[in-house]
DNA sequence: CGAGTGACCGCAA
DNA sequence: ATTGCGGCCACTC
């Protein structure tokens, strides 16, 4: 049984995965979970998701830092910075560089 | 159960 | 380069 999660749960396991000094994309997470065109919902999943996973370390296609996120994009550059990440200009500095990558 | 919304991405003009 | 539009799935009303 193949993939007999939903694209939600999918999402999930990729963060569970999600090494803390990478950061990865709304994009990529979907493409991984088999929805390359989900991108979307996986902001919502951030949204409506639990928030004991890193969302923080999750950016969009741009490498900028999320645009609705709770209290501004200083929170999550603060959070980024806090894993060791650093970022600049709400932007994540050296973005391609940490960016997650399954496939190598 | 139906319709609307959303922290995005890709392409076209 | 910028703007506009459609598409995808999950959650809320």
């Amino acid at each position: 049984m193949p993939v007999d999660k939903n694209f939600k749960d999918s999402i999930y396991e990729l963060m569970a995965q999600l090494p803390s000094d990478k950061v990865t994309t709304y994009g990529d997470l979907a493409a991984w979970a088999g929805y390359p065109r989900a991108a979307r919902i996986v902001g919502g999943i951030c949204h409506y998701g639990p928030t004991e996973l890193p969302w923080h370390r999750v950016v969009n296609r741009l490498g900028d830092v999320a645009r609705g996120f709770p209290g501004g994009p200083e929170v999550q550059i603060q959070l980024l910075a806090g894993d060791g990440i650093e970022c600049q200009d709400w932007k994540v500095s050296d973005f391609e560089a940490r960016r997650w990558r399954f496939v190598l």
